[in-house]
DNA sequence: CCACAAACAGGCAAGCCTGCCTGTTCGCGC
DNA sequence: GCGCGAACAGGCAGGCTTGCCTGTTTGTGG
């Protein structure tokens, strides 16, 4: 096996193994020792690709974060398109969240914050994300691309949703009493395309 | 000093020092030392009150979550009479995820996962957040108090909060790039009151 | 007034984690 | 075929953390 194609691997297993190690045992629970007998690496190796940890989280951080963009793309792409709906993609959306790689981003979100290093990859992520998404939504739904505050609302549906999964973190379920609540957004959503003007949001000054 | 109270004031130093830390060191960085240190108390003494450092963040928690409810009645009623709308009092929810309490509340909510007893803890939060808003909101708005889909709605509301702060974490920046989305739903909470039946919510099945 | 228990002080030991260091194997270019 | 450097293996040391353990003071009830 050439040079190169050995290292890839070899930093892709690491790199699995972090993501793997903090979703098992959360951020700051996964130790070093742990990602090396996980990946069935030695600690030599580890400390060639990666001298930091940091180096390490924040690579991993990164991995997840484009495998995760992909993800989104893919699920979305792969709806029935006479379903494709603005509130059948609240599911995928949502889906982006509750999964397992959903909860290691929020907990490296957090870490971050005393992670310098992990704070400068994770930053740009909300507006990626919301760069993807309304990349998606007017791909999909040209004819809603220049509704009024679209971008407010996709960004909020996010922050919601990130939202809602970190409440549900402490009960264990992934759901959580988040149901309803998601249940009333895609009503909402339902009903958003049959606003065809926004002005009557403008509360009556009187 | 009565035992009592001198016990008392232990624990509540303790705490306190606690909240501070994880504040400023994060969860994971928050050692018992540190905790000593900032309390100005031996190792002893947080044995003595808290056996296991579990109880210790367990009952710091439970402080933070009672003192964040109450500062948060105190300042929805600490508004002007006459400027007691809806709208404003996003204003105030906000500021219960804004500040240096409620980053704390964040990392405690990750770190639960991974921390049965902080979960226990931290579980029944979102429900009681939402009670406590429900009842205020319902004793400022008697008119409003049945709307369809309130609760849901305020629910939403603390989730997407709590989803934008953790977004702005990695940037420092507390209020991050979420003011516009805080403004949109603004507008929306804003316009809400004057919608007086949710009917058109429904899709038109044509 | 005394005995007792709670409250508090400080130190000790075991365990773990991270970073580095030396040694070995493998692939690549000349 | 050979030398060189990257890739990898495994162990060592320093530092830190947590929980416990012994010793001392202080308040309380009989």
């Amino acid at each position: 096996m050439p040079q190169a194609e050995r290292a890839g691997a070899m930093r892709a297993r690491l790199l699995d193994a972090t993501i793997g190690c903090v979703a098992e045992l959360g951020y700051g629970g996964a130790s070093t020792n742990d990602i090396v007998r996980r990946a069935r690496v030695s600690r030599g190796a580890l400390a060639h690709h990666f001298p930091t940890k940091a180096d390490l989280v924040s690579a991993a951080a990164q991995r997840l974060l484009e495998s995760k963009v992909d993800e989104f793309r893919a699920r979305f792409g792969a709806i029935a398109p006479d379903r494709r709906t603005p509130a059948e993609g609240l599911g995928v959306l949502w889906s982006f969240y509750a999964d397992t790689g959903g909860l290691v981003l929020l907990e490296l979100m957090v870490a971050a914050r005393h992670n310098p290093e992990l704070a400068e990859v994770l930053a740009p992520m909300p507006d990626r994300i919301a760069e993807v998404t309304a990349e998606v939504f007017t791909e999909f739904f040209p004819d809603l691309a220049d509704r009024p505050f679209l971008s407010e609302a996709l960004r909020g549906v996010h922050a919601l949703f990130s939202g809602l999964a970190l409440n549900a973190l402490p009960d264990g379920d992934p759901a959580g009493r988040g149901a309803e609540v998601r249940a009333f957004v895609k009503l909402l959503v339902s009903a958003a395309p049959h606003l065809h003007d926004a002005a009557f949001l403008i509360p009556d000054p009187a």
